[in-house]
DNA sequence: AGGTATTCACATGAAACTATTCTCTGAGTTAGG
DNA sequence: TAACTCAGAGAATAGTTTCATGTGAATACCTGT
C-alpha cells in the first residue's frame, strides 16, 4: 500500500508535462485570439466612438458556446479602458454574467448586481423594483460619463424575466441627463432575438455581430497556440491536436470543449506518470467528459426523475441481452412500485410520460414514439448510458432514493 | 384475398390547481443630524 | 427625518393534475370471388 501511495506522490512532485495548466482552464484569457480578428475589429469599431465621448450603438453578439464571444468582447473592453485612460475620457464598462444564478436571474438581482458593480449597494430584498431603478439611474447619472454594460448570456436571464426588463434598459437613456448608457448583449442562442418584442429587438440590435463556429483547422491553431504555453516541449503530438480539434469540431466547433479535452487528457497522462500525451488519452478524456456529464445529471436531477430513471434501469437489467425495448406502461408500473417502497408521492402517468421525454432530451435514454397496432401507441425506450457506467449510476440512484 | 373499421395504450394539448418564490407596500427600526 | 429593514399580502412561476382529444397500425370483421 505504502509503496503505491508514494509512487503517486513521486509522480506528482516529479516534473509534470504541464508548464502552466491554467492556460487550458476556462477562465484563462489569452493575449491573442486567433481567427476572431474580423469580429474583434467589428466590436472595436462599434465601440470606438466612446473614446471621443460619444454614446455608442447598442450591440448584440451571438454565436454558439465556445466561439470566443465573451473573450473577444472582454478583450476589446480591456483595450478600450487602457486607451481611455490615456485619452483621459471618463468611460466605464461593466461586465455581468446573467447566468451565474447566485448573481442574477431576476430583474431585481441583475439591477442589484449592476448597482454593486458601480459601487453602490442595495438590500437583497424588499425594495420595489422601481426604486432600484431610480437608485441605479442616480448612480449612473451623478456625473458626466459613458457607461457600457455587457450582459453575458442574456438569453438565460430573459427566459426567466419578461421582456420588459430589456425594454426598460434600452430606454434608460431618456431618464439620464448627464450620463449615457449603452448595452452589449451576448447570447448563445441564435434565435434569441426572434422571440423578443420588436421594440426591444430594434433598439438592442442596433448592431449585430455573429460569431461562427470554429472549423477543425481553426481549432487546431487555437490548440497549438495554447499548447505551447501549457505544456512542456514535445509532450504533445501533432496527431493529438488534430484529434482534439476533430472531436470538438463535431460538437459545433466549441473551442472550450477542445481545450477541456486537452487539459483532461493531460491530467490523465500526468496521473500515469507519462510525459507525452498520446491519442488514446484523448479518447479517454472524451469518455471521461461524457461520463462526468451523465453522473452530474443523475446526481442533480429531482427525486422523481431519479425514480423514473431507476425504474428504466431496473427494467433494462431484467431484459439484459434480449435486446428488446421498454415501454411507457412498464416503466410507469415499476415506477409506482418504487414510489410505494420509498414512500414517495406518486405522480400521474401523464407526468411520468413527460419526464421520460425529458430524460430523453438529457440524452440518458433514447425514446421514440411507435405504434404497436392493436396494442396501442407508446414510447419505445432504450437506455443509452454506457454499460460501464451502469453500476455507478445505479449506486447513486439507490443512495439518493434511500433504497 | 383484399378492403375497411375497430381498438388499444398511450401521446399530446389545454386548462386548472398548488406550493413555492418574488415583488411590493407600509409599518417599525435605526442612526445620523 | 431619511434610510433602511422586515413581515405579510398579493403576484408570478414551476411543477403537477385533470380532462379531452389525437394517433398509427395490428387485428377483427366484412365482402365478394
Amino acid at each position: 500500500m505504502g509503496v503505491q501511495i508514494s509512487h503517486i506522490f513521486d509522480s506528482a512532485i516529479k516534473n509534470s508535462l504541464f508548464k502552466d495548466k491554467s492556460v487550458l482552464q476556462t477562465n484563462y484569457t489569452p493575449e491573442s485570439i486567433p481567427h476572431r480578428d474580423k469580429q474583434i475589429e467589428q466590436v472595436a469599431s462599434i465601440l470606438a466612438p466612446i473614446l471621443r465621448g460619444e454614446r455608442v450603438s447598442n450591440l448584440f453578439v451571438y454565436g454558439k458556446t465556445g466561439t470566443g464571444k465573451t473573450l473577444s468582447v472582454q478583450y476589446v473592453r480591456d483595450e478600450l479602458l487602457k486607451r481611455s485612460k490615456e485619452a483621459g475620457v471618463e468611460v466605464r464598462i461593466e461586465y455581468l454574467n446573467c447566468k451565474l444564478k447566485k448573481v442574477a436571474d431576476t430583474e431585481y438581482r441583475i439591477l442589484a448586481a449592476l448597482i454593486e458593480l458601480l459601487g453602490g449597494k442595495v438590500a437583497d430584498t424588499g425594495l420595489p423594483t422601481g426604486q432600484v431603478y431610480s437608485k441605479f439611474i442616480e448612480l449612473v447619472d451623478n456625473k458626466k460619463q459613458i457607461l457600457i454594460v455587457i450582459l453575458d448570456e442574456i438569453d438565460q436571464a430573459v427566459k426567466k424575466i419578461d421582456d420588459n426588463f430589456l425594454y426598460n434598459l434600452t430606454r434608460l437613456n431618456s431618464e439620464l441627463s448627464k450620463a449615457q448608457i449603452s448595452l452589449i448583449g451576448i447570447s448563445n442562442d441564435v434565435t434569441f432575438l426572434d422571440n423578443i418584442d420588436s421594440r426591444v429587438r430594434s433598439s438592442l440590435g442596433e448592431e449585430e455581430i455573429i460569431f461562427p463556429p470554429y472549423n477543425a483547422v481553426q481549432l487546431k491553431d487555437i490548440l497549438n497556440e495554447r499548447c505551447s504555453r501549457a505544456f512542456k516541449e514535445n509532450s504533445v503530438d501533432e496527431a493529438v491536436i488534430s484529434k482534439c480539434a476533430a472531436f470538438a469540431a463535431r460538437e459545433h466547433g466549441d473551442a472550450r470543449r477542445a481545450l477541456d479535452l486537452l487539459r483532461i487528457a493531460g491530467e490523465l497522462t500526468e496521473r500515469e506518470g507519462k510525459m507525452k500525451i498520446t491519442e488514446e488519452y484523448i479518447d479517454q478524456a472524451n469518455s471521461k467528459i461524457e461520463k462526468d456529464k451523465i453522473l452530474e445529471i443523475v446526481q442533480t436531477s429531482t427525486k422523481q426523475f431519479q425514480a423514473v430513471l431507476y425504474s428504466i434501469l431496473k427494467l433494462h437489467n431484467k431484459l439484459q441481452g434480449s435486446d428488446s425495448y421498454l415501454f411507457t406502461g412498464d416503466i410507469f408500473n415499476l415506477y409506482s412500485e418504487v414510489c410505494k417502497n420509498i414512500k414517495m408521492e406518486e405522480l400521474t402517468q401523464r407526468r411520468v410520460s413527460d419526464i421520460i421525454g425529458e430524460i430523453d432530451m438529457l440524452g440518458l435514454i433514447n425514446a421514440q414514439v411507435i405504434s404497436k397496432g392493436r396494442h396501442g401507441r407508446t414510447r419505445e425506450v432504450k437506455l443509452s448510458i454506457p454499460s460501464n457506467l451502469l453500476d455507478k449510476v445505479e449506486g447513486i440512484l439507490i443512495e439518493s432514493l434511500g433504497l
